[in-house]
DNA sequence: TAATTATCGTAACATATGTTACAAAGGGAG
DNA sequence: CTCCCTTTGTAACATATGTTACGATAATTA
């Protein structure tokens, strides 16, 4: 994906970086928004909780931005803990640097571009927790994957974290995902998705 | 809510209106999409069927975008038909005009500002399908709506939108509301549901 | 006002999914 | 290799939610 500042230059004294360690909350929820931020390496997440189940909102890697979406807006909080999952950098930005930023050419068309996949993956996101069974689910959330990726094999970071990607307990998950094996539909191990057949589920 | 062309001019040669009847499908899902599309007058709203199943996956309302998160991506097609709720006009931007349009600095931050509600609104969406039961949908979907509009009485078109927005069935929508009524906790006629009282749920 | 249609409430029933707990397996550290 | 910790598989059980169908009520139209 295109990073913000490719091919840009000038933009040095704009920004400011930050270094935070794997596990590290790196925003609150309900805190104000003041700065749009760049993952430069890491990836993070943004979870809420209900009680004692917590649920992802997003799920951001290098080269994404969060924070654009809040800056700008009159109700300016964070909806869910930003938690870095991984030994992150962070480039900041304020409010009134962001909009001088967006003044460069290369920067606002880099920008558009990162936004509108942004969006996109979001509204995939809402499509993909639309559906309605677990099995649904999966098989939309493999679908995209093998389409994004051109690729039958879909590496997983773990079955916890794709559970809470899809918003499912874990358990159900393995359940489901035995089903789907012993139909022949996929296989799978601890790192991996295998699509073996497309069924019309996958239309 | 702001619009795109607030403010604006020397655009008109750039735009094309068209009008849509309702319950017409403007556009089909996979259908490529070569336009921004931004809605004048209207209602609209971009929904998926699985088999019998349908789901909205967007509402978009007056002086709201879309299409805009398409045109620059590689993928980029409709991810559900766009189907006019109420009687539309809509203005078709191409992906060329709006390239140059976008180069009007006016446009360009009224735009900013629309694409960041935008995203705001649908990771809302996304926080609100995760909840895990009916109850906390429906409690989450009213305390956002309060915020939104602070006043406690919120307006909706129908039982049947708003379980169709809320991606739960509607005798389910409607058992769960008698629940909530029973305990206090809201009150509803046909057109309107006011939150009585706030819960911990509502935190 | 009456007729027609759309929306909604209601209930009984079937079932997919959530919950919990524990065992098995795998990976990493020393 | 062994130990420890994390991840995963598995199963039994409880229950929230989906499904279906029908009658009641409200809106719409003529």
């Amino acid at each position: 994906m295109k990073s913000l500042f490719e091919n840009a230059s000038n933009y040095s004294n704009l920004i400011l970086e930050k270094k935070y360690p794997k596990g590290s909350i790196i925003f609150f929820e309900g805190d104000e928004c003041n700065y749009v931020s760049v993952i430069k390496k890491g990836e993070i997440s943004v979870r809420t909780f209900n009680y004692d189940k917590e649920t992802e909102i997003n799920l951001l890697h290098k080269d994404e931005l969060f924070g654009d979406s809040l800056v700008l807006n009159s109700d300016n909080r964070y909806l869910g803990n930003v938690v870095a999952i991984t030994d992150t950098i962070l480039i900041m930005i304020s409010k009134d640097n962001w909009l001088k930023l967006l003044e460069n050419k290369t920067i606002l068309k880099n920008y558009l571009e990162i936004v509108s996949n942004k969006v996109f993956r979001i509204q995939s996101r809402v499509k993909i927790l639309s559906q309605k069974s677990i099995r649904e689910k999966i098989l939309f959330y493999l679908i995209s994957e093998y389409k994004r990726l051109n690729n039958k094999v879909i590496k997983i970071k773990s079955k916890e974290a794709l559970a809470l990607y899809l918003n499912i307990p874990r358990p159900s998950l393995s359940r489901e995902l035995i089903l789907l094996k012993n139909d022949g539909i996929i296989d799978y191990d601890r790192y991996s998705i295998i699509i073996l057949k497309e069924t019309k589920d996958m239309a």
